[in-house]
DNA sequence: CCCTGATTCGC
DNA sequence: GCGAATCAGG
């Protein structure tokens, strides 16, 4: 699962929806695999990419949540529909948080208002919650699904543990991550 | 010292 | 085309 990485159309198609998101060049690089920041800012700039709209381009990562990552991840893999096994390298986005109870078949009315329904890319709707659920490459992968914050893509519960203060989370690095 | 992107140049 | 080495900087 490691090797003849190359920059495939959808590495290419990662990366540039990456880069154009404000990810660093670093991040970009352990999300992709297999390849070092050097080499995702050297192709960068043979596609002609470089210089982005920086918005925290002076310090640290941009303001946003982690959880996005594995979001635009889990899409760019969705949309290039690989035919081949792509590696997911994800970023576990918090120590631990509950999950809601499975939710069982419940009627269609109750949909709306049920706390939790986890749905596939295919069912996500815009006042839904993105949060991810699984690993991406499964096809048990769900988004939570909940009612999400106007404005926001996630629900209550799950913007309370997205939305933290960079300095306050732990970097921990690790391959497949949601549970 | 952590990180950022930019550039060069041998491969 | 690729990316390590290097540079310049926050």
């Amino acid at each position: 699962m490691e090797a003849g990485l190359s920059w495939t159309d959808e590495r290419v198609a990662l990366l540039r929806r990456l880069w154009e998101d404000g990810q660093s060049a670093s991040k970009i690089a352990a999300q992709l695999g297999g390849v070092t920041r050097n080499a995702v800012i050297g192709k960068v700039h043979r596609l002609g990419l470089a210089g982005r709209a920086k918005t925290g381009e002076d310090g640290q990562a941009p303001v946003r949540a982690q959880p996005a990552l594995e979001i635009e991840t889990a899409i760019a893999v969705v949309e290039a529909e690989a035919p081949e096994p792509v590696a997911i390298v994800t970023h576990r986005p918090a120590p631990e948080f509950p999950m809601p109870t499975p939710a069982q078949a419940a009627p269609a009315e109750a949909v709306s208002l049920a706390v939790s329904q986890r749905v596939t890319i295919m069912d996500l709707r815009e006042s839904m919650c993105r949060w991810p659920l699984g690993d991406p490459t499964t096809p048990e992968f769900r988004f939570c699904g909940a009612r999400s914050i106007t404005g926001l893509p996630y629900c209550t519960h799950h913007a309370e543990i997205a939305y933290q203060p960079a300095a306050e989370r732990k970097r921990d690095r690790r391959v497949a991550g949601f549970r």
